[in-house]
DNA sequence: TACGGTTTATGATTGCGCGCATAAACAAAG
DNA sequence: CTTTGTTTATGCGCGCAATCATAAACCGTA
């Protein structure tokens, strides 16, 4: 997360996306560095049939698709908003000038990627190894810190997670018919409870 | 890869493992920055019943283990060569003087970084997209070019791959006799050739 | 409050990769 | 040359998640 103040002074423009609106497709040149104001914005990668994947769910303070920008590379995914979200937009030029003035940020963007990595290490070996039930509660278990870190003030130790069972089976790599039967088996065992329909861990 | 005569500026050691040798296991504390002068690597994750999955494999002038370093977490996963390897080892506090100091060294890292994510990325999305073929497909398409782009000279437009079914499957989580019977398919097919056991694409 | 779209839910069927067993081919080491 | 370990190869049966179909519940909104 990169301060406002900075952002402005490199010439980050502050835009406005509606839920739905994709900011780039797979295969697209990169040519700014995106942060999240408030919102939340889903990358994904599309088989040919229209399947999804979710790489990656960002929210508010959070900047993505660096990657690409970073590696040089086109969008190897798309991006789409998931809610009404402003973010802040700054010319590939301007950032990487930014980064060579701000050796801090630079490294606190670099532990970002890590954990990016880090959770995608995470996801690989679950797919690879586990079956959906112990898939789902790892994915969970992540969520539920990611969440909770991001959010100081917690009421319950018990935390609701603001997912739909699509797009917990599109980041974990199973179908939805397969996620619902396998969080309601979990709700039986007492893994976790459903309140109004919101998985509760 | 940073070049030799800056990491011996910083006090990087030289040392030698044999085949086989565990460089640093997964939950172990980060401490240095590798970078393999020749030889080779794996980072692996296993199940708790000894599956692998292997996360990537470094050769000549890479560097490895670098995300847990700068994201300051504890190695999620393994690290053993797979040859006899010499390497460089430098010291946490010291590469990161050596990052603050070189901004373009820095920034070929960040390269670095994201292209790993960019091959996790299309590894995760194929995993939960496609079959075995595909999957080996596009996971031989991307070892082609990456072997091509790390030796220019190239005498036929073919390539020998240079790993074993195993490996193979433990990049693409299936097993190993799945990749096997992928793969004489794909002989069958006209879609790779074997000699002498070796997969030429 | 009626309506279209999304999300959750559940049943029936099937196909494909896993898991296990066995063995041949090959390489490395003594 | 023999031995031991690794890699490739192939058959067989099972189980589980994908797939397809259908419907109820829920939500925003016109």
């Amino acid at each position: 997360m990169i301060a406002e103040n900075i952002l402005k002074q490199y010439n980050a423009q502050l835009t406005q996306v509606k839920k739905g609106q994709v900011l780039f497709n797979e295969g697209d040149k990169a040519n700014y560095f995106f942060q999240i104001q408030t919102g939340s914005v889903k990358m994904v990668s599309y088989s040919d049939e229209g399947q999804e994947f979710i790489q990656g769910i960002f929210g508010d303070a959070e900047s993505f698709g660096e990657p690409a920008l970073l590696g040089d590379f086109v969008y190897p995914s798309a991006a789409m908003a998931l809610k009404p979200t402003s973010l802040w937009r700054l010319p590939k030029d301007r950032f990487f000038d930014l980064l060579k003035e701000n050796f801090d940020i630079h490294l606190a963007l670099d532990k970002a990627l890590c954990n990016r990595l880090k959770y995608k290490n995470l996801v690989l070996s679950e797919i690879s190894f586990h079956d959906p039930e112990h898939r789902l509660n790892t994915l969970f278990k992540y969520l539920k810190e990611s969440l909770l870190s991001k959010n100081e003030l917690v009421l319950s130790h018990h935390i609701e997670l603001p997912f739909t069972r699509q797009q917990l089976a599109d980041m974990s790599g199973m179908r939805v018919e397969t996620a619902i039967r396998t969080i309601k088996r979990m709700e039986e065992e007492g893994k976790l409870f459903i309140k109004e329909g919101k998985i509760h861990v």
